[in-house]
DNA sequence: TACGGGATCTGT
DNA sequence: CAGATCCCGTAA
């Protein structure tokens, strides 16, 4: 799909609603990562998750601490956790200031594939398919959490191409609404929303 | 200070 | 389906 050169980065202020409106309106969207090195690589979001305040399985359900307390800032910062000790997730934090939520992302269509990830292990779609492989992929870690998404800290969104979203008004795409994956709490909530027919996206 | 679990992924 | 691996939240 091609990228018009004219796409600016998404500004906070779109970030600023409750994050089951933000998430499904992130499919489509792009995350943009430029490397240490220089390039730029391009992902395709393709599935995404809400969290939402009074949601048992948001991070900040029990209280304010440390680690969480991005999730309670300003709209349009990253969130970025650890997880089983090897794997980092990305979240954009939504709604507004005060209120802790934050929506998920989950899976990238990434392109172009960067030189030094090893295609052996991977087919190519699915380099970036899940949460931590695609930190994996785009070299994401706690050194990113609370940033702004703006180029100048080497990651940030941009919107739509525009046949992504005429694809979209028209009819000819839509998304599949579901519940969330791999929760022990907040099960039941359909706050999962992703592209079907899209190889990247989880299982289940 | 100690302990156990987690919004994951991989190889068996 | 178990293991890797570490930070953080909770209890003490």
């Amino acid at each position: 799909m091609p990228t018009p050169s004219h796409s600016q980065p998404i500004p906070t202020t779109w970030f600023s609603r409750c994050a089951t409106a933000v998430a499904p309106d992130l499919l489509g969207c792009w995350l943009v990562r430029r490397f240490p090195n220089g390039l730029i690589a391009r992902g395709l979001i393709v599935e995404t998750e809400a969290y939402t305040p009074n949601d048992p399985a948001m991070h900040a359900y029990r209280r304010r601490t440390a680690r969480n307390s991005v999730m309670f800032g300003p709209a349009g910062i990253t969130y970025v956790y650890l997880i089983y000790g090897m794997y980092h997730c990305l979240n954009v934090v939504t709604d507004q200031d005060g209120t802790p939520s934050a929506v998920l992302i989950r899976a990238l269509q990434l392109d172009p594939i960067p030189t030094w990830i090893d295609l052996k292990r991977d087919k190519p779609h699915r380099i970036a398919a899940g949460p931590g492989k695609l930190c994996r992929a785009l070299q994401i870690d706690l050194n990113h959490t609370a940033q702004p998404l703006v180029p100048e800290r080497g990651l940030w969104l941009e919107h739509r191409t525009p046949q992504f979203q005429m694809d979209l008004e028209r009819g000819a795409i839509a998304f599949t609404q579901t519940t969330r994956i791999g929760l022990t709490q907040g099960v039941e909530l359909p706050w999962r929303w992703y592209l079907p027919d899209c190889n990247a996206v989880s299982k289940k």
